[in-house]
DNA sequence: ACCACAGTATGGTCTGACCACATTCCCCCA
DNA sequence: TGGGGGAATGTGGTCAGACCATACTGTGGT
């Protein structure tokens, strides 16, 4: 692994990507759009249909284009926007290579539920979606679902916030820790606090308090995450600070 | 027998990531390990070499392989860990295609730049980097020599933080905005006002000012991108009350 | 020692074939 | 006339085999 030279030639199938990229940009094709079939595609571009599906396997990691076989309208390769699932798979992957440490995406994490639930009390956006996941979740009885609807809540939080990007990050970085979630609410014996916590949020976006709702957030996530980070609090914290190491991985 | 399910029975090449990703969880593979070869690993898993090769692509797209050509030591697929370049692709495309918005970019970097700001001067890491991309930029004369040192210093500040995630998101950001930044500075007509910003960004990170550093960088950021977003209005959407408060406004 | 060249293993590319699937077409029969 | 059902078609999915470009490795000659 040592010094690779910068003079990787270009390979054919990224050429097809920098080519349907352009004609992205060009011909202001927009999601829904229909790409070419793949022989068709390797004729106009001179490559062979390989190399083709090597560049549309890239655009599919990447959430840009999904593929449907069989015949008819909705049949061959289409633009689509699915950033989320992208990330997910990347965060993955990066996660079971160990080079992204659970402390460091559960920080992220942190980062942007603050960052969205701040922003949604500021916009007042709707939040009939938000109290409807509330009320469902109250009714669960097992951590598997108390979890599913708990997920539903912070997405809607998410999506309040009005910014597509922060809420496909945040879904990936739940995505990679759900296997987590569960194991938290057993380890917290039960689901009242957590309530809690949702209902505190809830009322803080709801009345537009969006420092409350920042700081809602967190408290709720470092009772469900102990042990992790430590963050640039100022004097809003007592300086129990003291992350008494990480607590167990379990599988 | 009859257990199949419905629409999409797994592809071949999704098999082989599944393989090689069970592969690295179990066997313990390691950034720097190598993978067997494509016609090897195809004759393994019973596929052909197309999907081994189709499931390498998608693997390279994630950032967590890379391979290389010829013979030796340094031939053959590796794995890797560069969640960033990753990361920028896939902001690049989603872009492009009209499905996220320049504000929101903006909005997402200014949330993590502020961030890292703020973990930083509250680590107290190595600011040597720092110091000496901001000297750098001072030398500096065309817009694009200054751009260049300009993300080595906000690079410089994402690496204090500590979190490889974040940094590798913001790494990407910056990437996705590149092109705006060379503009930016010519619209401002001069680096005079951004020099001060970054100097004042420094102080705050070095006197381990975590407010004032997240504050610092939010108005430098919005200089260069004038237009975007309105902030949550309250004095604390980081979860950080300002140690000395936020002292001087812009100067 | 050194250099030149053949050997070889690697990924990169291409060709052409066949399969599975889903729609569309069209003929035959009721 | 209407409907049913099989054939035709077009799509992605998979495979096998070949050849190329590259870059190390070994060998032999100088």
């Amino acid at each position: 692994m040592s010094g690779w030279q910068p003079v990787r030639r270009t390979r054919a199938f990224e050429d097809v990507i920098a080519q349907i990229e352009r004609r992205i940009a060009g011909d202001g094709l927009r999601v829904g759009d229909r790409l070419p079939g793949e022989r068709q595609l390797a004729e106009q571009l001179r490559v062979s249909r390989s190399s083709v599906r090597e560049a549309m396997r890239v655009l599919e990691t990447l959430g840009v284009v999904s593929s449907q076989v069989g015949r008819g309208p909705d049949a061959g390769a289409f633009l689509i926007s699915r950033p989320a699932e992208a990330l997910s798979d990347l965060l993955r992957l990066h996660l079971g290579l160990s080079n992204l440490s659970l402390e460091e995406v559960v920080d992220a994490r942190l980062m942007i539920e603050k960052w969205s639930a701040a922003h949604a009390a500021a916009h007042g956006a709707d939040l009939s979606a938000l109290t409807a996941a509330l009320e469902r979740m109250e009714a669960t009885t097992t951590a598997e679902e108390f979890v599913e609807h708990d997920t539903a809540f912070h997405v809607a939080i998410a999506e309040a916030s009005g910014n597509r990007l922060t809420t496909a990050m945040m879904l990936s970085l739940r995505d990679s820790l759900r296997r987590y979630a569960v194991e938290a609410v057993g380890r917290l014996g039960g689901t009242a606090g957590l309530m809690d916590d949702h209902r505190r949020i809830h009322r803080a976006i709801a009345t537009g308090d969006a420092a409350g709702a920042s700081a809602a957030v967190e408290d709720h996530l470092r009772r469900a995450y102990p042990g992790i980070s430590r963050a640039p609090r100022a004097e809003d914290d007592e300086g129990l600070e003291g992350q008494q190491g990480r607590s167990d991985r379990v599988g």
